[in-house]
DNA sequence: AGAACACTTCAATTTTCGCTGAAGTGTTTT
DNA sequence: AAAACACTTCAGCGAAAATTGAAGTGTTCT
């Protein structure tokens, strides 16, 4: 009909509610279970499955299947930006869109995903793990997934001999009757680097807020303290500051 | 079905083959006529006034009625940058996907609209007219449309005898015969100002490329020649490297 | 004034699309 | 090995939406 971009496949594609619930459910570059999902949509299983289809035939997510799961998410950042763009034009009917816009700015800086931390913070403390050997890298081709944050990718985190001591004396536990995997990486979205997930991410982030470095300001933002500032930086050699 | 952002309405809205035919025709900031975007969505007039209709009513576009023409354009910059990301997102379709991203930013910083100057450039010489009193403003509450370019707001540019005798000295004929309004301002879309139409616009673009300072380099891309830049400079203090 | 023109509204047809339960495949648990 | 679970495929139902010509309103041209 046109020579121009197809942008009309795209749109029709996240034109449909159930489906653009999906779109903004991974819009934070979580990858979540197909009956996760469903819930969110709040449509049958087959429905949504088919949505869902449709959304990997088109590009616009990815799958990941992981034992009796299948995790979705965002095939690419231009695909978050489609969404948050959609999100601007129509913005009447939340009331809220000032509160909204910097809820967005503070959740690109600090954010947590699900029980651990994501945005520019998660991604530079993953960095700092890997820097000063607390974490390392093992490329692992068969690895299991994490059913809160969803799966991994084929490399797996693991922790060093030094790792466990440095982590014994910052007084971070981990719970060692669960079954979820140690470290994972999470691909974080708005940076496009890992962040860490997994048991130790979110006793991280637990240890984080009992220290007081933390506060859970919002239902996903995160706010460092003065204390955590200095923490960061002494600890881990995070300039909190250079993150804003 | 889900407390977030309402992305699904806009997005079905620009789901539609025809109107998203629309709305990328408008995406540069054009204000164009129903039957124009008609043949340009290749449907007919009835199906298309519904679709503009539609457009209207989800806040995407909107009309200026001038005489027995209605003339459409975006609504909100948003809108167009919403159509940006999504021809981001799925330009798989048309095969050079490199090469029309240089044209989006070139088109960016000159370019034609229809047959007079736009983009930075056109924005820029649109202020040195009225800077060096070329050109004069003038509120007028009923004022003609250019049938080319689309309707004009509620003030009217006019040429001052100043500014005759200027354009006289760099060879400026303005074609006598035309009913089409002498100035018209023209919204910059992606400047968000005005810039030069009408009949001056398309003489001043015409000479130009005449005098050798500009090059049509593509359908809508201009190219700014060596004594294009020192020219600009001169008869127009607009420095085109600032513009880059 | 009349004709041509631009556009919209309307009613009817056709197509498309979403929804679902039941059945099927494969995986994990016990 | 059997049962529970996660997900997909399929066929059929129903609703929403696109398309169009014809008719109606208003404007401009001669």
């Amino acid at each position: 009909m046109d020579g121009d971009a197809d942008i009309a496949t795209v749109a029709a594609l996240m034109g449909e509610p159930s489906r653009a619930a999906v779109l903004v459910a991974l819009a934070d570059g979580r990858a979540l279970a197909a009956s996760t999902l469903a819930v969110e949509a709040g449509v049958a299983p087959s429905t949504l499955s088919g949505h869902l289809a449709r959304l990997v035939d088109g590009g616009l997510i990815s799958v990941e299947p992981s034992g009796r799961h299948r995790y979705f998410r965002l095939a690419a950042p231009e695909v978050a930006q489609a969404v948050e763009a959609l999100a601007r034009v129509a913005p009447s009917r939340p009331i809220r869109s000032l509160r909204q816009a910097t809820h967005a700015s503070a959740i690109r800086q600090a954010r947590t995903c699900y029980d651990h931390l994501a945005g520019r913070l998660g991604v530079a403390i993953c960095d700092s793990l890997l820097n000063s050997e607390i974490v390392r890298v093992e490329t692992n081709p068969g690895m299991a997934a994490d059913p809160i944050v969803g799966a991994g990718r084929s490399n797996q985190y693991v922790i060093t001999e030094y790792g466990k001591e440095r982590l014994k004396d910052l007084g971070v536990e981990l719970d060692q009757s669960s079954r979820r995997p140690l470290v994972l990486y999470c691909l974080d979205w708005s940076e496009q680097r890992p962040h860490l997930g997994g048991r130790l991410g979110a006793a991280l982030l637990n240890r984080f807020i009992v220290l007081g470095w933390m506060i859970q300001a919002d239902r996903r933002v995160i706010r460092i303290t003065k204390d955590g500032q200095t923490g960061l930086c002494q600890e881990f050699a995070i300039d909190t500051v250079a993150l804003q």
